[in-house]
DNA sequence: GGGCGATTGTATGCTCCACTAACGATTAGG
DNA sequence: CCTAATCGTTAGTGGAGCATACAATCGCCC
């Protein structure tokens, strides 16, 4: 038996670490999230912002505590997204009528031009992502992970 | 055809975003990153640190880079967290005889401890996350999440 | 209707992570 | 032997998450 000890580990070389579930998720995450990246260096925007812009252009008036129960973000960090979104003129704060302690939160017209260009890349990034996938196993895969997340 | 607007999106609420599969990716992530950090608050130790940990003990001796590499991380990020192991004497850098470019990281008795901690939690946390799927399901996640990141 | 607890927004500060750019040391290859 | 590539290191930037504290407002209960 000579030494075989390249072939110990798989390719990638990741051990016992290759069994754990959230490490695969993480690492993957990650790729995804450099691809935005790219994608986005133009544009300028983040996967948060893109996302806090999106909702915020559904829902005309979400208040900032809705938005970050959305998208999974406390309150001191939905105030730094909506911040650099309004730093941009992408939205704008307007005292709720019905809820004094709400912040309602609209688009700007400089925003929605924006999330349309953002959108663009978005359908481009999904498209670089989901190419490994056939549409069943997209679709059985968003299930999963919402079945995660949610 | 009364008001139905409440009926448009579903109880989340995502609307368009509910078909971006990036976005159920990073939710997810985000919600395996909470419960990682409540697992592992009494240890005091990240997913990048357990994983730099373990990898290391498999592989006595790897470079940082090789280890930054298998990590999806560049040289500088590896340096710090490679720098907060060693400050908690967890590993120890030693010059490579080999290529006296290279650090041959290896795990301390402590650190090997602290590895032993962290698995009984990485099991925990694994089990928590993987009691919404079948074996099966598990599998084929990891099986997407792979072609994902690799 | 008055007071109290809950909710919301805001500000501050900390930590972690990722990336860039630079520099020195070392190695490898033409 | 000299040049290009690799590796470690440092410093700086920025996004994101979280805890805490405080003020304003709302809802509810007595």
């Amino acid at each position: 038996m000579p030494t075989l000890k390249l072939m110990d580990v798989k390719s990638r070389g990741l051990g016992g670490l290759d069994g754990i579930l959230g490490f695969h998720l993480r690492l993957a995450h990650g790729a995804v999230y450099r691809h935005f990246t790219e994608t986005f260096a133009n544009l300028d925007l983040t996967q948060k912002q893109v996302s806090a812009l999106w909702l915020a252009a559904e829902e005309p008036g979400i208040s900032q505590v809705e938005l970050g129960r959305k998208l999974s973000m406390d309150r001191a960090t939905t105030m730094t997204i909506v911040n650099r979104l309004q730093d941009r003129d992408f939205v704008r704060r307007e005292r709720s009528d019905s809820d004094g302690r709400k912040q309602a939160l609209h688009v700007t017209p400089t925003g929605l031009a924006a999330l349309d260009e953002a959108k663009v890349c978005i359908a481009e990034h999904e498209k670089w992502l989901k190419a490994r996938f056939t549409a069943a196993e997209v679709e059985k895969l968003v299930e999963m992970l919402t079945r995660i997340h949610e």
